[in-house]
DNA sequence: ATGCATGAGGA
DNA sequence: CCTCATGCATA
């Protein structure tokens, strides 16, 4: 573990939150003292109050990428409360990783290939030794650090040049760096090689749209984004990009039975999650924010249809995930992991995107931060959470024992998106209340009945599809714990071609009476819950399914 | 955080 | 064509 002495966290302390609480004396960023890096500042010790045990600082007798866990000098989280993933504020951010994760490597590695402005402010790294003479990695030299990781490579065998569209060419937005105007939601590339985003302002695209209420968003028109971004990537392997790693282990079983196993005297205890901010294994302040109830666990049942209809509160998910790495998981344990691992992330100072690129560079598989954002909120399915479970578990793990956890992330790579991606099309409101009612008559309509839809609404026949794809893929996601919310309408599935009936809007200019914007209803295939539902229910009764 | 999209794999 | 995993782009 780390040593250090308690006398460095008053020396020194980085704006966790991107500012110090007021009335903190000497609070100001840059008073005066040197500090390592642009988000490591010099606060008087009465400002530990603003960080909370567990967060990390990094202090000035250390280097830029050697960052510490506060311990107890923090009792209180003045700016705990709510923060915000990211750091907003410039200058202080608590990107532990920032500088020297990446100059490290990436000057090694043969990355240069861009030029990329951020790679330019030298990380105070004159003294490597002293980051890694940890007992821990005795031995280890500065250079050796570049990729080192304690645990066991899932991944010895990277594809390195695998680079896999799917996962590399799209443009990943990710600033490593202390890039001052890191907004936080990743906008784009990286300043030097921002690229057209500057789509042009405007054209029309109405015209492939039949109804004005259909708008895509960036007029780009005609042509996809087809702009060279810039992407950075974590990268252990110098010219190789990671490779998708899929472990072989990766064996999906089908749905188990959902579970939901309260593991008693389990030293596991979770606590129900759900309603209450729930306390936290963690040392920190309550701001767990969980989001909403998990919602999920309840439908994923496609794969499995007839398996578990009502169960999701039973005996422990054996099969559950059949993942060699991972035993089998109840609901709970995912639940409880999720919220630890958000929790965790948070008070160490990574972003979901963070964990997404680190998980791309100790296992050669990222993930986006939509991934991790929705593992936190149990937004994926089952099977999808006891996959990803492992991989996010050592993460943890790695995290929080390592001393230099910038390590976890690396270096940049530059990737020219080729891929042509299609303007994302935004619906207007009445429009996708119309789709709602369609869906609440049909979920799963034909293609006869998606023309008809299309046509009715002035869509295009794919993005019907798609919607009603995405539709019922929320459905399942947002399917909750029958259990719980006792009464949740289940709208089934029309069993016979759709009558479609009157096109909510365009026949009514606006959604039947019978679902005027309402909110989704929850998808629930037919072999679940065959009885339950019939279309036409007033929306009250699903409204709560959507946030 | 989430809406719309993509693509693999499966009928 | 669907489901499912996943992600870009945006709210």
């Amino acid at each position: 573990m780390l040593v250090w002495m308690e006398s460095d966290l008053y020396k020194a302390l980085v704006l966790v939150r991107g500012e110090a609480p007021a009335g903190c004396p000497g609070a100001s960023p840059y008073n005066g003292t040197p500090s390592p890096s642009p988000q490591c500042v010099f606060l008087p010790a009465i400002c530990a109050q603003v960080f909370t045990p567990g967060e990390r600082i990094c202090t000035a007798a250390m280097r830029a990428s050697e960052w510490l866990p506060i311990k107890e000098i923090c009792t209180t989280s003045g700016t705990a409360g709510k923060m915000s993933d990211r750091p907003q504020s410039p200058g202080c951010q608590v990107r532990p990783y920032d500088f020297s994760r990446a100059c490290n490597q990436v000057l090694d590695q043969e990355n240069l290939g861009n030029p990329s402005s951020s790679f330019h402010f030298s990380p105070m790294l004159t003294d490597p030794g002293l980051l890694y003479n940890k007992p821990t990695y005795g031995g280890i030299t500065p250079a050796s650090t570049q990729s080192f990781f304690p645990f066991p490579h899932v991944s010895g065998d990277y594809r390195g040049s695998e680079l896999q569209a799917g996962e590399f060419g799209q443009p990943k937005h990710w600033y490593p760096f202390a890039a001052p105007e890191y907004t936080g939601q990743v906008p784009g590339v990286t300043a030097a090689t921002q690229p057209t985003n500057l789509s042009p302002p405007i054209a029309q695209t109405r015209e492939q749209i039949k109804i004005p209420q259909i708008k895509t968003e960036k007029d780009t028109d005609e042509e996809y984004s087809t702009e060279m971004r810039v992407q950075q990537y974590p990268t252990s392997s110098g010219a190789m990009p990671h490779g998708v790693f899929y472990p072989a282990a990766w064996n999906p079983s089908l749905w188990p039975g959902i579970t939901h196993i309260p593991p008693p005297g389990s030293g596991n205890q979770i606590p129900t999650v759900s309603s209450t901010p729930s306390p936290s294994m963690s040392p920190s302040p309550p701001n767990n924010a969980a989001p909403g109830p998990p919602a999920y666990f309840a439908s994923q049942g496609a794969a499995e249809p007839q398996a578990q209809t009502s169960t999701r509160s039973s005996g422990s998910s054996s099969g559950g995930c059949s993942d060699s790495e991972e035993e089998n998981l109840s609901t709970e344990e995912l639940e409880q992991f999720a919220k630890e691992l958000k929790h965790k992330r948070i008070t160490l100072g990574f972003t979901q995107a963070d964990v997404g690129l680190a998980l791309g560079n100790l296992y050669g598989k990222m993930f986006s931060q939509t991934t991790i954002c929705r593992f936190e909120a149990l937004q994926l399915s089952f099977k999808n959470m006891c996959k990803l479970k492992p991989l996010l578990q050592r993460w943890l793990d790695e995290a929080e024992t390592s001393e230099n956890p910038q390590d976890m992330y690396k270096i940049e790579r530059v990737f020219a998106d080729t891929r042509k991606r299609k303007r994302r099309t935004s619906l207007e409101g009445a429009v996708r209340s119309a789709l709602e009612a369609y869906f609440i008559k049909c979920p799963k309509p034909n293609t006869q009945e998606i023309t008809h839809i299309s046509d009715d609404l002035g869509l295009e026949r794919d993005v019907v599809r798609v919607w009603f794809c995405n539709r019922r893929q929320k459905g399942k996601r947002l399917a909750l714990p029958l259990d719980e919310e006792g009464d949740i309408q289940y709208y089934e599935q029309s069993a016979s071609p759709l009558n479609l009936a009157p096109s909510p809007i365009s026949s009514q200019g606006y959604p039947p009476s019978g679902y005027p914007g309402a909110p989704p209803p929850l998808y629930m295939p037919q072999l679940h819950r065959p009885d339950v539902m019939k279309p036409g229910l007033h929306p009250g009764l699903v409204g709560h399914l959507t946030g």
